[in-house]
DNA sequence: AAAACGTGGTA
DNA sequence: TTACCAAGTTT
């Protein structure tokens, strides 16, 4: 069993020479710009986060400023980033706390956990890096690192288990500067160090603790991990339809859906779909638009 | 509790 | 080229 300083001296060293200087970090970051990075990490990797964020922040610096303006604004804003519900929920948070709070992200777990689009990791994770609090931050890479360097195995478990949790728990320090950046630290190593394929072990701080490492890193040997199929599928025909939407500035008519996907059941499917979950309005008899 | 939900980079 | 993966949340 490892000591504690036998990790938190070497990997807060670590994080303090080698992390990443992202535009989110930092004490000029607004707890604004770090809400919306995490909305935008949901998922999706930091590089592709970075122009969109940029350009996000700088057309609506305050929740207000997004809240302001109709909810298809924030959609097409969004670009690419994928998965465009979260756009949805960013403004819907918005408009939250300009209701309940008068234009402030909220502070507390509790507030944060209630805003739309925000679970456990974003709440702990933003009143964390945005407020100074102290709270388990669980994310995959904070996942994946406890799990290699505590449990001795190569990754976790599809789900978030109560053992880890007691785990993550114990190893948070108590003060809560500290704890904030312990976290972040965590986070940082899972993704650049401890990464899910090809981890670079010869460059981690906290190796000679390394559980896994120590046990000759065995391979993954738990269930079967599931892959996402993509091809044919209606996630990828949603993409094509609200592609169509969102690089045009206004609506379209219903021909230039039908262009995008041939098989008609599925594309008239997944255009109801789009417009049930408030993505896609109807504009008129045949034509849609970004709400 | 499992499935749905986008997109693009990397090996 | 296919498979895997990336700071999860919702139903």
């Amino acid at each position: 069993m490892a000591s504690m300083s036998d990790l938190h001296d070497p990997l807060l060293r670590w994080y303090d020479d080698h992390a990443r200087e992202l535009p989110w970090r930092g004490p000029q970051a607004s707890a604004w710009s770090v809400m919306v990075s995490e909305f935008m990490l949901q998922q999706t990797p930091v590089a592709r986060v970075l122009p969109v964020h940029e350009a996000w922040l700088a057309r609506w610096p305050t929740p207000a400023d997004l809240a302001a303006e109709p909810v298809g604004e924030a959609v097409r804003a969004w670009g690419r980033l994928g998965y465009p519900r979260r756009a949805l929920r960013l403004h819907a948070a918005a408009v939250a706390i300009v209701a309940d709070h008068g234009g402030e992200v909220p502070s507390s777990y509790d507030d944060l956990r209630a805003l739309s689009g925000i679970g456990d990791y974003t709440a702990a994770a933003i009143a964390t890096f945005a407020f100074g609090r102290r709270h388990v931050v669980l994310d995959t890479n904070v996942r994946r690192v406890l799990a290699r360097v505590v449990q001795g195995v190569e990754l976790p478990a599809p789900a978030v288990t109560k053992a880890e949790r007691e785990v993550a728990a114990e190893l948070l320090p108590l003060d809560e500067p500290t704890a904030a950046t312990w976290s972040i630290a965590l986070m940082e190593l899972g993704a650049l160090v401890c990464t899910a394929t090809r981890p670079r072990c010869e460059a981690c701080p906290v190796r000679d603790a390394c559980a896994w490492r120590a046990a000759g890193h065995p391979p993954y040997d738990g269930p079967p991990r599931k892959v996402q199929t993509w091809a044919g599928t209606d996630r990828q025909c949603r993409g094509r339809l609200l592609a169509v939407l969102r690089d045009d500035p206004g609506p379209v008519h219903r021909s230039r859906l039908d262009a995008a996907w041939t098989e008609e059941a599925q594309r008239v499917r997944c255009l109801a779909g789009l417009v049930a979950d408030g993505l896609v309005v109807p504009a008129g008899p045949d034509t849609y638009a970004l709400p």
